[in-house]
DNA sequence: CCCGGAACCTGAAGGC
DNA sequence: TGCCTTCAGGTTCCGG
């Protein structure tokens, strides 16, 4: 699942073979991809346009355009290859033809991705929160924004407004890194904890670019490899195996419908 | 505002 | 072997 790392991983090894190139056609296998505008008009617009450069805010990534933008959400299932225009299987979604020769190809099983052709990206910072990654990102910020929320401190973690960036799996690696039990009410949280939390959440995600994201079920990188993250995960979906640091054993809880991993022992209510 | 739950999707996994 | 049900979760939307 393309969480803030795997996004982040995806923009820098797409860029290479995207920036300074010029879209030459699209192919769109599942219309619905498209969320804005439609179809005939995002296709007319994306033609002949270059792309300057690729960046990402929390999951989405964004291709600037000579004008315009070109946001994609991969969401659960879907990822971005780079490959010969005519290699397509059944999960190939939309191709995006580059003037190399080459192709940028959507695919996802499940079909819950997007995107979007915007002529500004206020959509996206109305509904996103800080970059965790970015300095202005502080236990300060972190601290008032998680303070307004009585919710569960994981639900309020995953929640875009409130962090961009975090999915499942980051979410349950920091709480376990902080030793925060995850359903704990955001607003009860202990300066200390929270200064713990900021760091937690920081050296987790930035180990996990380092490894080029987590291959948990479909999450592919650009070229075809699978990251190995997760090969560094202390709780997510690590269910009844040993907890690293007590040695107890990992549980698997739901929290807002959300499968949520922890140690009983290390976080405790 | 806060929260739970459904919808969007389909492959995988488990039950019988 | 095969049918059926459940589960996975990012985001949006609806209802209480």
């Amino acid at each position: 699942m393309p969480e803030l790392p795997e996004v982040e991983t995806i923009k820098n090894e797409l860029a290479p073979s995207v920036i300074g190139r010029r879209i030459s056609a699209i192919t769109l296998l599942w219309e619905k991809v498209v969320r804005e505008p439609e179809v005939s008009k995002f296709r007319h617009h994306l033609i002949g346009q270059e792309i300057k450069d690729i960046g990402r805010r929390g999951k989405y990534l964004i291709l600037s355009l000579d004008k315009t933008f070109l946001v994609i959400h991969l969401k659960m299932t879907g990822s971005l290859l780079i490959r010969p225009s005519n290699e397509v299987d059944k999960y190939t979604r939309a191709i995006i033809h580059l003037d190399s020769g080459k192709a940028i190809h959507f695919r996802d099983p499940r079909k819950f991705g997007a995107m979007w052709l915007v002529d500004d990206l206020s959509l996206l910072e109305e509904k996103l929160g800080p970059e965790p990654l970015e300095e202005r990102f502080t236990p300060e910020l972190l601290s008032e924004r998680l303070l307004k929320h009585r919710a569960p401190i994981k639900a309020v973690l995953t929640d875009q407004s409130v962090i961009a960036g975090l999915g499942n799996m980051y979410a349950d690696e920091a709480l376990y890194a902080a030793r925060i039990h995850p359903l704990r009410a955001a607003s009860s949280l202990s300066l200390d904890e929270i200064r713990r939390l900021y760091k937690s959440i920081r050296q987790v995600l930035l180990a996990a670019i380092e490894n080029k994201g987590a291959s948990v079920n479909t999450y592919y990188r650009p070229g075809g490899e699978k990251g190995t993250a997760h090969f560094q995960f202390k709780v997510a979906h690590q269910g009844g195996k040993d907890c690293p640091t007590c040695g107890g054993k990992i549980e698997r809880i739901k929290v807002r419908e959300r499968g949520t991993y922890f140690c009983p022992s290390c976080q405790t209510l």
